[in-house]
DNA sequence: GTCCGGAGGTGTACGGCGTACACCTTCATG
DNA sequence: CATGAAGGTGTACGCCGTACACCTCCGGAC
């Protein structure tokens, strides 16, 4: 008796447990707190005991960006009566909210290779509203880049994965599977392959015209409000 | 004779010298290759003999960052006759193209806890910009958020620094100070205090505001293009 | 000329990190 | 009961940043 639920280790050491646990750390005591070792001290587990149920490190950074960003809900996204624009903010902002809570997150996200499928399904999801907006593919295509460093920073790698399997038949089957999860994402990324002069590396999706898309939209927007004689903020927030 | 140039730490090591390898090895090797003890062999010097020109690791990449800001050229910025937005167009643009050189700077810049100075000059030469074409020091605020992500990633924490010296003495010393070296900067971050209330930390300045005020100039901009029915790149590149 | 002090390079050592590898227990299943 | 997999352990290696004591050299003060 007396024999579970006392010490820390008493529950079993399950994958999930070591997410949540390693999620709770980095929201606490930061990022750098997130060491092997110390993450299974917490657990009253020895370091290596981790490896039964994540690969590595990586992997395991990269499970907790997939947990966070599940958590922003990319299921509930449809377009109302009221068009995409409040459907997509909506969203933006409620991946704001999120990445508020954990804000070691985003700077994860952005040195990591290639997107979880967490963040390919919101991504998809995105990219749904608009397209049932009925934007077009290329300027839904534009969107997602100017919209991706302001919601989270690492839309400039969205496109890339699977960095040269060069087997064409596996890469048939690999576009087969992201078409029939995400189809949007296939959808906007097969019609207008980017310019590979002006591609920012190998695979990178970052074109000169992409920045520039983005920054002429802020800019004309910023003359706009000037023009109008913009002081200060407006009443209705 | 034959006694200098031969072997790689013939010439004496400076501070400049560490600093320039530092930023060579960052860029062609990537930045987890920037180790003090890689950086000392690659110098052909002992670990511990950096430490002799640069504090500590953290000082080495402030002053790396530094140096690439540097690049930027944050004096060239006047207003010329065609308004404030090709001048400033160009500096992001030019901004853009340093950090395509060195894209291991924009991580460092984000993950450093407050400005150098040479990043304090461009903001200061960039808000200049915007002020000399008259627009309203508000709507210049909003205008350096919106546009932060998309130069730098960084601009979240622009108006921190100085972390609770709580003497208010010294605090009127820097702020002259500051004022001497960075005016428009000041003139900004002095006219509208943030609400405390919606500031994501205990100093930072990414107000809800902010983030929703570049957020609703892209997604009026992308509704304006749609209702002009773009459905590809303009001519005009 | 002698002395001295500081600038700059060295060697050793410590505590932390990720993780490879061999090991041991436990327990369901043949 | 034998077996083998799943899961926890202990040891060890090679990295990392850097504290600390040391040495060497050189330019001025006397």
């Amino acid at each position: 008796m007396a024999e579970r639920g006392e010490g820390t280790g008493r529950q079993p050491l399950t994958r999930d447990r070591v997410l949540r646990t390693a999620v709770a750390v980095a929201d606490e005591q930061g990022l750098e707190a997130v060491s092997m070792r110390r993450l299974a001290q917490v657990l009253g587990v020895v370091p290596m005991a981790l490896y039964k149920h994540v690969a590595n490190k990586d992997e395991l950074l990269a499970a907790m960006v997939d947990a966070v960003v599940t958590e922003m809900g990319a299921g509930s996204a449809t377009v109302g009566d009221d068009g995409w624009r409040p459907a997509l903010r909506g969203r933006v902002l409620a991946a704001r909210e999120v990445l508020l809570r954990h804000p070691w997150a985003r700077r994860v996200m952005e040195e990591q290779v290639s997107p979880t499928p967490a963040v390919l399904a919101h991504q998809d999801a995105m990219i749904g509203l608009l397209l049932a907006g009925g934007l077009s593919v290329d300027l839904v295509h534009h969107v997602m880049h100017a919209l991706g460093s302001r919601v989270f920073g690492f839309s400039q790698e969205l496109y890339d994965a699977a960095p040269a399997p060069v087997d064409p038949e596996l890469l048939a089957v690999m576009a087969e599977r992201m078409g029939a999860m995400f189809p949007n994402i296939v959808a906007v990324a097969t019609s207008r392959p980017h310019d590979p002069a002006t591609v920012v590396g190998p695979t990178g999706c970052d074109d000169r015209f992409e920045f520039e898309f983005a920054l002429d939209l802020l800019l004309s927007g910023v003359e706009r409000l000037h023009a109008e004689g913009w002081t200060s903020a407006p009443v209705s927030r």
